[in-house]
DNA sequence: GCCAAAATGGACAAAATCAAACAAAAGAAT
DNA sequence: ATTCTTTTGTTTGATTTTGTCCATTTTGGC
C-alpha cells in the first residue's frame, strides 16, 4: 500500500505526503550524494549501482536507499542493477531552482493552488491567453499542459518553460531578459504584443487595494497594461494576503480588469470598489483543489 | 566480461573520478545494452547478435533475449543472425527526424564538452553575441555565466534559462515557441535580429560536408542565416560525428562562415573545401577539457 | 536434395541484485 | 556526558538476470 504518486514534479501540489512537516534537518552529505547520482544521471543517461557505490566508496545499500528515494521524487525510474532517466513527458522546470522563485511559489501554496486551478477552468475555453509573469499565474500555467486548442502568449519564460511539450501553441516575446523573475520586458516586447488581440489575459498582482492593483516592478508593469488593453476578458489572480497591499507601481485601476480571482472574502472597502467597477469576483476555496 | 569499454558509446564513466576502490566488474546495463543496440541498428541498418555480443562482452544469449523484447516492441525485427530496422533497411546517412535534447546532449559529450569551453573562450573578449539554437551552444553558454560585459543575444530559450541570473545581459527573441528545443522561430524573430549587428555569432548545425552545414529543422534554419548575416565573426561548432552528415535543410555554404570549432581533424574532403573558403579550423582536444 | 557450420531457444546453473531485519556508527539534543 | 535519532553497513534469503549446455532448426554450399 502506502505508494505516494512518484512523479510530482512539485511538491506543494500533492498534500499527501503529510509526514514530518518540518524535516528540512542538516542533511548535508546526503543531497552530495544524491546530486552526483543525478549530475551522473543526466550525463550518462544511466547509472549502475555498483559502479556509484565503488566510486563514492559507500556500500551499494546505501545507493540503493538513495534512487528509491530519487524515484519517488520522479527524478529517476530505477531498474534492475541500477536506474535511467524518466522517459514520460519531459518535467522541465527549468534547472536554475530560483529559490527567492520558490520562495514565493511555497506562500500561500494552498491559496495560490485554488486560484490557479479555478482560473485555469475558466479561460479553457478560450483560443488566445495572454499569460502575465508570477507565482499564481505560473501556477495556473501547469494546468494548461494538457489544453488543447489554445495559443499562449506570454512573457514568462518560466510559463514558457513549463508549457514546452505541452498541447498548447506558445508563443513569447523577445527582449531583455529580467533575471530573478526570468520575465522579457523592453519596447521590443511591448511593441510585439501590442499588435494583438487576446480572447482573455491572466494577470498577477502583488498588492490590491480600492483604488487599483500593483506590481514592485516597473519593468513588467508596461506589458501587463498591454495585457489589459488589448484582452477580451481580463482576469487578476490575487490571494488574500496582498488585500490592502500596495508596491512599487500601479498597474491599473480596478475598472480595468473584469474578473478577480481571489482566495478568500475582500475586506468591506475594497469589495465595494470591486462592485462599483463591476468587477466579477469569484472566490476560490482551497479545500475544492484537487 | 572484465572491464569492458566498447569504443565510445557505453562507457560513459568518468574515468578517474575516484580511484580503484573495490574493483568494478561494471556489467552494462539492460537499457544502455539496448540503447546500443537501437543506435547501432539506426546507424549501420543492421546488426549481427555476435557482433554486439563481442563488443559488449556479453554472451549471444543475452543479446538474443535482448533482441526478443525489442522485437516484442516493435523497435525491430529479428532475423536469423540479428535483427534489421522494422520498415526497411535505410542505408542512407540522412538523418530526418530528431533525437531528444537531453539524449543528444550525451552523445559524443567529451567532444562537445571540449568545443564549448575552446569556443566561450574565444568569443570571451566580443560584446555582443549571438547564440544559437544546439546541444554544443548550449554548452558554450554555460562557460559563458560568469563572463561581465556580455550581452547575449539567443532564440534558444534553454540558453536564456542557463544564463539567468547569471552576469551577461541576456535578450531573448520573440515569436513562436519550438517544443522539445525550446527555441523561438518565425517572422517575429527574424524580424527581431534583422535590425541588430553582433559582434560574433555560435553556430550550431546537425551535418557538414564540402558543401556546407546542415539542420533538422527549416524553422530554425532562417535564424541561423540571419545570425549569419548580421554578425562581424561566425563560429560554427560542429564534432566530428557530424562529418558527412546531412540534414532535412542546408543552412549556408561553408564560405558563410569564418571560423570552426570541432574535436577532430576533418575528412580530406571537407578539409580542402574549407581551406578553400578560407575558414580558420580550430581543433579542441578532449583531453584537455576536464 | 544432402551435409556441415552456424544460429537458435529451452532448461538449468551461476552470478548478481534486491529488500528486509538488525547492528554499528555518527550526530543532535538534552 | 548521555540518550535519542538518523544514517549507514552487514547479513540473509528471495528474486532477477546472465551464462552454459545441448538438442533442434536454419543457412549456405556442393
Amino acid at each position: 500500500m502506502v505508494d505516494d504518486s512518484p512523479r510530482s514534479a512539485i511538491p506543494s501540489a500533492t498534500p499527501d505526503l503529510a509526514p514530518s512537516r518540518g524535516d528540512e534537518r542538516a542533511r548535508t552529505l546526503l543531497p552530495a550524494r544524491q546530486t552526483f547520482i543525478l549530475d551522473r544521471l543526466a550525463s550518462a543517461g544511466s547509472v549502475s549501482v555498483t559502479a556509484i557505490a565503488g566510486e563514492l566508496g559507500v556500500s551499494d545499500m546505501t545507493i540503493r536507499r538513495d534512487l528509491v528515494e530519487l524515484e519517488r521524487e520522479g527524478r529517476l525510474v530505477r531498474i534492475h542493477g541500477g536506474a535511467v532517466v524518466p522517459d514520460g513527458p519531459a518535467p522541465v522546470i527549468m534547472d536554475s531552482d530560483e529559490p527567492r522563485f520558490e520562495a514565493r511559489l511555497r506562500r500561500g501554496a494552498d491559496g495560490k493552488a485554488a486560484i490557479a486551478a479555478l482560473a485555469a477552468g475558466l479561460i479553457a475555453g478560450h483560443r488566445t491567453v495572454a499569460v502575465d509573469v508570477g507565482t499564481t499565474t505560473y501556477l495556473m500555467a501547469r494546468h494548461l499542459r494538457e489544453a488543447p486548442h489554445i495559443k499562449v502568449f506570454t512573457n514568462s519564460l518560466r510559463v514558457s518553460g513549463l508549457l514546452d511539450g505541452g498541447l498548447p501553441e506558445v508563443y513569447v516575446a523577445g527582449g531583455r531578459v529580467r533575471a530573478d523573475e526570468m520575465s522579457v520586458y523592453g519596447p521590443t516586447a511591448i511593441a510585439q504584443f501590442e499588435t494583438l488581440w487576446f480572447d482573455v489575459a491572466v494577470i498577477g498582482a502583488s498588492g490590491l487595494t480600492a483604488e487599483g492593483f500593483y506590481d514592485y516592478s516597473f519593468e513588467d508593469a508596461d506589458l501587463k497594461r498591454v495585457y489589459l488593453r488589448r484582452s477580451g476578458v481580463r482576469i487578476l489572480l490575487c490571494d488574500a494576503a496582498k488585500f490592502q497591499r500596495m508596491s512599487l507601481v500601479e498597474v491599473g485601476k480596478l475598472s480595468d480588469i473584469t474578473m478577480l480571482i481571489t482566495d478568500a472574502e475582500p475586506p468591506a472597502r475594497i469589495a465595494a470598489a470591486l462592485a462599483a467597477a463591476r468587477v466579477d469576483v469569484r472566490i476560490a476555496s482551497p479545500a475544492a483543489s484537487a
